[in-house]
DNA sequence: CAGTGGTCTAGACCACGCC
DNA sequence: GCGTGGTCTAGACCACTGG
């Protein structure tokens, strides 16, 4: 009720930053759900005895980091990893012609590895911690298009050995299955040439230029989960990157 | 005065996102140029018969885009298309190791020609339109870095003949020449192999993985004013991407 | 110290979705 | 019609800057 008033008193941070640190709170800790409906602007203004226009400040701030969905008439609503907006906000690999859309995904291999250096430094583990390695197919409109090779702490994985699936969209699998929500990402793009086995798979020569992508994402709590690195070929496709 | 209110009429657009269409105009039209404060916050309400708050909401809009810098105490200024900021904003390739930094660049041509297809496409003027096109090597920590070619509608930049020398920073020479603000771009990248020329300029082997970068830069209206491809090794340096 | 932007509040009305 | 978020207003106080 006045926890976050009195929080005031030790930090120095702003009001709206402090509810908006506390909700966030509720959504790592689950009490949210994806999906889900919270209560209005008025009513959680009471209960933190705050005004609705601080709480409208941390809800905004919140909606910007695309963790809400604000429905003018309806309501507010914890966002869901569904696949229009992760293809928006995490795809950047459009055709040179035509529609983005997501590609499909066939699984090479999975099993379970030990964290190469590289890997613990990226999920920030110890080297030789277990993790899951996935490598994936990706086909867009029928043509090879990326082989990708996700790598996961299995300390935040429990349980992974029983999937009988993977599907396309991991992202909601994290996030219905471990309660995982991919809050944001970071890409590093290199260009390389194809290794005999990209070459193999994707049905290309070998050294055929390609888009070498590493991507670290992050959980709620700026955590990282997830390590991908992509070999992607570039004929009928490129990279899109907005500078605002 | 009331001009702002009586639009509203007219148009049906919140009042806030009219007053900033106002102050954004006047960016465009020059009547406040890079680095100048502009005034208060209760000042710009009482000039155009808004409150305080809706201003704000205008301003901190304004400031999201990097149109303004605003200091507390201080007063809020245009901002100016200085190295660190255009660095931050506009340059996406850092160094695998050490500070991300500003290359250097060296001209290796400058010349009038016709555009082509796909650049007056990209540029959105007549296809064999004058522009002006500049290629450029560039440096980083003493290594070749990316061979770059600009390509500008002459119409945008009367006068550029007579430039003696071309700057690094060529966002704010069209600031300072041109009255022209960079305020946003877009890039599509594809790997690529070195050609010949590549090769040469680079000193590396023809074929060898190269990112292709095309970028296309708007001005304060969000017209294309500006294209450039960039050719870049990628041995000793990375482009960066951040998904939020 | 005065003036600026930054925060916080309270209340009014509008636009929208749903019953 | 009611409840939601969206806009707009007015006023208070805080934090920072510079003279």
């Amino acid at each position: 009720m006045t926890e976050v008033t009195e929080a005031r008193a030790f930090g120095f941070r702003p009001l709206y930053l402090q509810v908006k640190e506390s909700l966030v709170r509720r959504l790592i800790e689950g009490s949210w759900q994806p999906g889900q409906i919270i209560p209005s602007e008025m009513d959680l203004a009471r209960e933190l005895g705050v005004s609705q226009g601080t709480v409208r400040k941390a809800l905004d701030a919140m909606t910007a980091e695309n963790l809400l969905i604000r429905r003018q008439g309806r309501g507010t609503y914890v966002a869901e990893p569904e696949e229009s907006r992760i293809l928006f906000q995490f795809f950047r690999l459009v055709p040179d012609s035509g529609e983005r859309s997501f590609p499909n995904s066939r699984v090479l291999q999975s099993k379970l590895a030990n964290a190469s250096k590289e890997e613990a430094e990226s999920l920030k583990i110890s080297i030789g911690a277990d993790v899951w390695k996935i490598e994936r197919l990706r086909t867009l409109q029928q043509a090879p298009l990326l082989i990708e090779t996700i790598t996961l702490p299995a300390a935040r994985f429990p349980g992974f050995e029983a999937l009988t699936e993977i599907p396309n969209n991991v992202y909601r699998l994290y996030s219905q299955r471990w309660g995982i929500t991919i809050a944001g990402a970071s890409e590093k793009l290199k260009a390389v040439g194809a290794s005999i086995r990209d070459a193999r798979m994707l049905g290309c020569r070998p050294g055929v230029p390609m888009l070498h992508i590493s991507r670290t994402a992050l959980d709620l709590a700026q955590e990282p989960v997830e390590l991908r690195v992509s070999r992607c070929l570039t004929e009928r496709a490129h990279y899109v990157s907005d500078l605002r």
